[in-house]
DNA sequence: GTTTACATACATTCGTGTATGTTTGTAAAA
DNA sequence: TTTTACAAACATACACGAATGTATGTAAAC
């Protein structure tokens, strides 16, 4: 085929991201060809090649169609924790379950990212991409944790850190929970109520500062049942 | 090479699952042939298809090695909820976590369940015992919350259906977050600290089952920050 | 002697990467 | 302004390896 003005080539490329969605979430990253692709996106495997590296490349730019919005409500949450640093944080994470919830491609990408594929060497720069945004993750929650524990919101010896990994854990296992079996449950309204949950339970009962790092055996619980 | 004793045979069926779970969690299920697992197990392929019909089968064979001791944990639980409710749910989600921290071929085949495998069409039936599994989870702690309710543990109105999707989306959330970084942070020593998190926000702040299912648009949250 | 528990050999299919072909926008040269 | 040359944007073709399933071989256990 001949050559395509600048936007022309541009919603191939779009096109071909779309197919990719499409067709990684029904047949897996893994077990589909390029050629599997191209077809759904009415190319050859040519146009792929042309726009992207190979199968690797082309996922991580499907991936990154998704990352920006949820990067800029992380920042937006690290401003706002100055004056309001549980309330931030609880909009950050009803934000991103609600995004999930309502934006199609976000879904597709996340079942994808979630269900679809299989984190090996090929897709060891996704793979890092992905454990680098959590680790800003947990670092801007865990900040935010601090200032309201400087602020008297949350009880003084609350160990920051186990409260953001707590959160995330929690935020991300729905986001699994629901791309499993999307439409079993309502994920804009479960969300605010269990971040709520997690909230008060930070407040009331939260997780202390191991104080002080013994030598001892570590992993074993030793608290006497706080029921 | 010659026929073994039944023992032998079951020894190297065993040997199989524990290349296989070596292999798949290096290179991932669907990147794996089953040659390199017959490399890894010192046997070659005809072994394999002897004890196994394909690669789902096998794979399925390993995930049901460790399934056991979960299942008879979650039983244990439908047991003791009956007296203790909240203390039975507490006990199942730490249990459940640490026993994921203190043994290897649990992290092993969690590692491959959560990361090193994508589940499509071929995969199915593990996908579908996964989400019975998860099913039946779910309905045994909803109905330890709603003895819980009835023993004046929670407050009347909690969703007990929620509330066991919020622990459900903890625990997996953490065992996922685990799972990705194995070291970075103490799983056995942080679970019954976050998990008491949780059971304490339910009930300072319970998820209130809403009112009546009215007509107007759903997923929208009107909850005036609770903070 | 028969069956078990594998090993070996083979045919076939499939996917990838690359090399090459082809057409047409586009900008500079004339 | 027309022509020329180049490069963009793909399509097509090919070579290669690799994986699968099956078919067959085989030696020891029973």
């Amino acid at each position: 085929m001949a050559r395509k003005r600048h936007e022309d080539a541009l919603a191939t490329r779009a096109r071909l991201l779309d197919a990719a969605e499409r067709v990684f979430r029904r047949r897996g990253v893994g077990h589909t060809s390029l050629a599997e692709v191209a077809d759904a996106a009415g190319v050859t495997r040519g146009a792929i090649y042309w726009h992207f590296k190979d199968k690797a490349d082309l996922f991580q730019a499907l991936v990154r169609r998704v990352e920006m919005p949820i990067n800029a409500a992380l920042e937006e949450m690290s401003r706002a924790s100055a004056a309001d640093p549980l309330g931030a944080v609880r909009r950050l994470a009803v934000h991103a379950l609600q995004g999930l919830a309502a934006d199609r491609r976000t879904q597709a990408v996340f079942d994808v990212v979630f269900l679809r594929c299989e984190y090996t060497e090929e897709l060891a720069p996704v793979r890092a991409r992905q454990l680098g945004d959590r680790k800003d993750c947990l670092r801007r929650c865990e900040a935010a944790f601090e200032r309201a524990i400087a602020k008297g919101e949350l009880p003084a010896g609350t160990d920051a850190r186990v409260a953001a990994q707590g959160l995330y854990a929690l935020v991300t296992g729905l986001m699994r929970s629901w791309v499993e079996t999307p439409g079993r449950f309502d994920l804009g309204a479960v969300a605010p109520k269990l971040v709520d949950v997690y909230i008060a339970g930070l407040k009331s009962d939260p997780p202390r500062r191991t104080p002080a790092p013994r030598k001892s055996a570590a992993g074993r619980v030793r608290r006497p049942q706080a029921a």
